[in-house]
DNA sequence: CCACGATCCTTTAAGCTTCAAACGTCTCGA
DNA sequence: TCGAGACGTTTGAAGCTTAAAGGATCGTGG
């Protein structure tokens, strides 16, 4: 969580030729503007998220989120499979993965094919804890998504397409160089 | 970070009837998907700018991200003002502005009019240290925002500001109740 | 005037997160 | 078969984050 926020930088040094700030208090260019909003929604929906999590079932959103991928894959993944797909770095994993063992949730293993690898997979109880849990996310989600129409929600996941492939590719282009 | 995914809760119970798998590969409803999507983008850009401002400054996002809710006010802002346009809680900032202030590029006092609260501003060495950043921040931006036409971006503004305000009202709901 | 509740900040404990360095295992080519 | 490099995981240090509890200050209604 973290606002980035527009930058004053040039605010100032612009001529007052392009100052129409009939609703834009403070942002600059129109992309910080852009990036701005996305990033508060998905704050806004994370924190609330995070929030009920805690106060319904007394649980953290990295634990969820690690038995939800668990849950997608009943044969498991291996760590760094797991940590790919949470978009985490991979020394995040060993402490959750330990925790979550504590708890008889899920259950590591070397791998048999593999042995630097370790694969995790959901236990019985872990499964039904996840499934509770699932239920509810899926209401909240859809609750927070209520004020858009179908054909909204359709243009958006295109735009947010577009928007993914750019992001991706400047994101990548960082651990190729 | 952290993806939440989607559940697996209710894909077996699903009659098959609607079961048109064309594309999408695991997410039942578009909701989630569409959550999932917004959150995909949201952090391949947090996470590069992330490494960059790490990789070329040497900074962190959060000491960033105070720096340049501060250069959009003079006259500085309390620490809860702070925490809120950060989006952050209020215990999160102490420690923040403490390393801020001994690195000089702010400063902290009592404010006058209320001995409760802390007035953070910048001093001149974090001003410029910021303006720095900030060109560098805004080129990334407009880089990962790149895929957009002009009409794509103000429509994206639109939908996203939809989906902000039913988020919102979920959100304060909480606090609220 | 003063007690009460609200507000602002700090502290604490627990957990998350990253990066970077270290270590074991695997793969593949010489 | 053996060595070099790639890969998977762990560890450690530093920092971020939250929720919850505590202390200081403010404003207001009695």
């Amino acid at each position: 969580m973290s606002l980035i926020a527009s930058s004053i930088s040039n605010s100032i040094a612009r001529p007052d030729a392009e100052t129409r700030l009939d609703q834009a208090p403070a942002a600059d260019h129109p992309e910080l503007r852009l990036w701005l909003r996305l990033f508060t929604c998905s704050t806004l929906v994370e924190t609330t998220i995070r929030r009920r999590l805690r106060a319904e079932f007394g649980e953290t959103l990295p634990r969820f989120d690690l038995l939800a991928q668990l849950a997608k894959v009943p044969a498991g993944l291996t760590l760094s499979e797991l940590s790919k797909r949470m978009m985490v770095s991979n020394g995040n994993l060993t402490a959750l993965v330990e925790r979550l063992v504590e708890a008889g949730w899920i259950e590591r293993r070397t791998s048999p094919t593999d042995g630097r690898a370790q694969v995790a997979r959901l236990t019985a109880a872990g499964r039904a804890a996840f499934r509770k849990m699932a239920a509810a996310h899926e209401r909240w989600i859809v609750e927070m998504t209520g004020g858009l129409a179908t054909h909204e929600s359709e243009q958006l996941m295109e735009l947010l397409a577009k928007w993914k492939a750019s992001a991706r590719r400047a994101f990548e282009g960082e651990t190729a160089a």
